[in-house]
DNA sequence: CACCAGGCCCTAT
DNA sequence: ATAGGGCATGGT
């Protein structure tokens, strides 16, 4: 199978999975932090303890005006919570220079703009890249663990380096939002059922053409 | 009990 | 330049 055919193999399995992140871009925002290393679900508990808490219609002001401590009391489920704490805070104080306003925030230059978000601490290339893609819908693929497992176990391509997978899949898909933010969905889905971490990929719907399953059938 | 989850930073070679 | 440790909760 060639890398441009991954989209509609995984869609015809999983169906659509639309948009996928959940959330307005400002709950993405702050989920994008949480969701490091971590659990979704650990996550959503942790975002549901800050919209309890937090009742205003300018969540990220609202946010940003308590103490580190309670809001890392607030997304305790969320794991890593005094780190994550202060990376909300320092993304938050980055916000703050644009008055919260994500829109406003949406008018400067991807490509400046993802240079600012990889100078905030705690916000690294695969951070930046989900705010760029589901907060503020800019044609960004994001790549994470996942991705670079999928590649290995379908495509036998052994690739560490996250801007050099970047540029494979921006190079095989044309830059369109929806298209990124489904495809990175769907990659996610099929990896969490099929790709796991302890190779046991005989059930995987793609093992015909899985680089991986043919290796070990041979072996 | 061990291992994993929608990463990132800091430190020691 | 890059491997390794720390951060921490909840599910399997």
């Amino acid at each position: 199978m060639k890398l441009n055919e991954l989209y509609k193999k995984l869609k015809s399995i999983h169906g659509s999975v639309g948009k996928w992140w959940p959330g307005t871009p400002e709950e993405i925002v702050i989920t994008a932090i949480l969701t490091q290393n971590t659990n979704w679900k650990n996550v959503e508990r942790a975002m549901n303890n800050v919209k309890k808490r937090i009742n205003e219609n300018n969540i990220l002001k609202e946010l940003n005006s308590m103490p580190v401590e309670e809001i890392a009391d607030l997304i305790k489920p969320a794991g890593f919570f005094n780190v994550k704490a202060n990376r909300l805070k320092s993304l938050l104080e980055f916000l703050k220079s644009y008055d919260y306003n994500l829109g406003l925030l949406e008018k400067v230059p991807t490509n400046i703009l993802r240079e600012s978000l990889l100078k905030i601490k705690g916000i690294g290339k695969e951070t930046a890249d989900a705010i760029l893609l589901y907060a503020l819908e800019k044609p960004v693929f994001v790549v994470d663990s996942y991705t670079k497992r999928i590649l290995e176990r379908i495509f036998n391509i052994k690739i560490c380096d996250y801007d050099e997978i970047q540029q494979l899949f921006m190079t095989y898909y044309p830059p369109n939002t929806s298209l990124y933010q489904e495809l990175h969905g769907l990659i996610v889905e099929h990896a969490k059922k099929f790709c796991t971490k302890n190779p046991k990929c005989d059930k995987c719907p793609l093992n015909g053409d899985c680089y991986f399953s043919q290796m070990n059938r041979s072996t």
